[in-house]
RNA sequence: GCGGCUGUAGUCUAGCCUGGUAGGACAGUACCCUGCCACGGUACAGACCCGGGUUCAAAUCCCGGCAGCCGCACCA
């Protein structure tokens, strides 16, 4: 199981870690990221935000903290729950409806709590442990409350990003001078009091969501171009049957129900194979209708297969006019807006990229074991660190010859290493995922050329120093394949 | 949260049954060696998940907690 393995290596070389981990009893599901994954972390939102000037997209920074007026707007504090009776002796805390089902057969609707309460005094329910006798039933919210001033006033920690984005919508809109489709886009930590966090970054109670939601007139969900995805492939999951298509295709057959759905589906999905995630490990599954929230209209996932199975790393939700509706509903603000001569309450399309679990999806599908190394086989958008320059030897003038180059490559994220054999700097280097190392030689000394050597291959090819800057670049770049380098081959 | 299994340096592990100085390997640090892939030399440093109990004495036995894995449940 490489997760296993990636979670040694995580360990090892602090790429992420548990939360006070010299407190050994403090909760589960918060994760620390060291120096190697915070660089790791920041580099997958950067590669996305890159992407996203192909789409009409801004980005805002919205608060953590939010009153409660926006939960009941957005139904968090009614819908987010579940029912529990506490138990008074054992202080065991029970699921309501659980218990009341068990008893009688009945399905019980999860979140009447009234209803819930009648049928325990009915029934006379006791403990399940200890026969002791049951509190009244109360709604566990999965939210974390926190009482903010002295007037107590009631708040949140946003259990999602997107609320923001709506409360946002029609400032950042007219701000903009937006035309719809407009997209907006937010990352930040996302706070769930789960019951059971589990498989590290999977299931966390504090997370990282990056989120994108395109607000469009739903009279025009279908006058849009693919555009530069026109011919992409996309991996489909319906019904449990793999389909393999173009979005004009899916959206021609009524498999996904408009284009604007379709293109923003592909959009996801190119991003992921555009930072190094093989296409055939990657799936968009149709949600089914008991699967789905109540909101959403449409919902697919992008899943990816690890080594966990089938990971869910993006929530993709068509929301209708749900969020908009809610918040004026609720606020008594009108949040429609101008589209061309028309006014509109824009509808929202949702992709909710779970960045964690992205990052762990990444490190186990690229992690290598060969006879005598470990390595990530990540991609350069990704690597912590672009390059190692290493003298060969720490002596005869060969560290000098190193600085030199250290100089050219001021503008790209090096490491220079001295210490110990080559060959363990290779190793430990290789471990943490950088592409490509450069090695200074005697013969650098004599006629200014360097070997550079590719991770994935630990083949080395020898070039001049004058043309390193611009090979570099392309390789990092991705322009050009390392087999492809000219110069001479060191096996 | 429930049930089963588990918890010793950064990692892997010996010791636990039968209580009495916690041992090793790899990784790490320093110095040396080193003309291309960690596994050459010397030295150093580093651990019994937490709390309580039994005992003259607890890594070891008992209880509780916490965490991890698997299964169930839960999962916007």
């Amino acid at each position: 199981m490489s997760y296993d393995d990636v979670l040694k290596v995580a360990l090892r070389r602090g790429i992420f870690f548990k939360t006070s981990e010299i407190y050994p009893n403090s909760p589960a599901g918060f994760w620390e990221y060291g120096p190697y994954g915070h660089t790791i972390k920041q580099k997958f939102i950067e590669a996305l935000r890159k992407k996203l000037k192909l789409l009409n997209c801004v980005e805002i920074d919205g608060s953590i903290i939010l009153p409660r007026e926006v939960f009941e707007a957005s139904s968090h504090l009614k819908s987010f729950v579940d029912p529990v009776v506490e138990c008074t002796q054992c202080k065991q805390a029970v699921r309501a409806n659980t218990i009341i089902e068990e008893k009688t057969g009945e399905r019980i609707p999860e979140k009447d709590v009234d209803k819930i309460n009648v049928l325990l005094e009915k029934l006379k329910l006791r403990c399940p442990r200890c026969g002791g006798k049951l509190s009244k039933a109360f709604l566990f919210n999965l939210m974390l409350k926190v009482d903010v001033g002295m007037k107590e006033h009631e708040c949140y920690l946003r259990p999602e990003t997107c609320q923001a984005i709506f409360l946002d919508f029609k400032r950042v809109f007219k701000a903009m001078r937006g035309k719809l489709p407009f997209a907006i886009f937010q990352v930040g930590k996302s706070f769930r009091n789960e019951i059971s966090p589990r498989q590290s970054l999977v299931r966390m109670r504090e997370f990282t969501q990056a989120e994108i939601e395109v607000f469009f007139n739903p009279k025009k969900e279908d006058e849009l171009e693919f555009d530069w995805l026109k011919s992409f492939r996309l991996n489909l999951y319906v019904n449990g049957r793999s389909i393999e298509t173009t979005p004009e295709m899916a959206v021609e057959n009524g498999i996904i129900s408009s284009k604007l759905v379709a293109f923003h589906l592909a959009f996801i999905h190119e991003f992921y194979e555009s930072i190094g995630v093989p296409h055939e490990n990657l799936r968009i599954r149709k949600l089914s209708e008991d699967e789905k929230a109540f909101y959403a209209k449409e919902a697919w996932d992008l899943e990816v297969l690890t080594s966990l199975g089938y990971l869910e790393l993006v929530a993709c939700n068509h929301r209708g006019d749900y969020d908009l509706g809610a918040h004026s509903k609720h606020s008594g603000i009108d949040l429609k807006v101008l589209d061309g001569g028309e006014r509109v309450l824009p509808n929202v399309f949702e992709l909710s990229i779970g960045v964690d679990r992205s990052i762990l999806a990444i490190l186990d599908l690229t992690y290598r074991k060969t006879k005598d190394r470990i390595f990530f086989s990540l991609s350069p958008k990704l690597a912590p660190i672009q390059v190692c320059v290493f003298p060969l030897v720490a002596k005869d003038g060969l560290p000098e010859k190193a600085q030199e180059v250290c100089k050219l490559l001021s503008d790209f994220e090096y490491v220079y290493e001295e210490k110990g054999s080559i060959g363990k700097r290779y190793y430990r280097y290789d471990e943490i995922g950088v592409p490509f190392a450069i090695t200074i030689d005697y013969r650098s000394i004599k006629d200014d050329t360097i070997t550079i050597r590719d991770r994935d291959t630990s083949q080395q090819v020898r070039i001049n120093l004058n043309e390193l800057r611009e090979v570099l670049e392309k390789l990092l770049r991705g322009e050009l394949k390392f087999e492809d380098v000219k110069g001479e081959r060191v096996s």
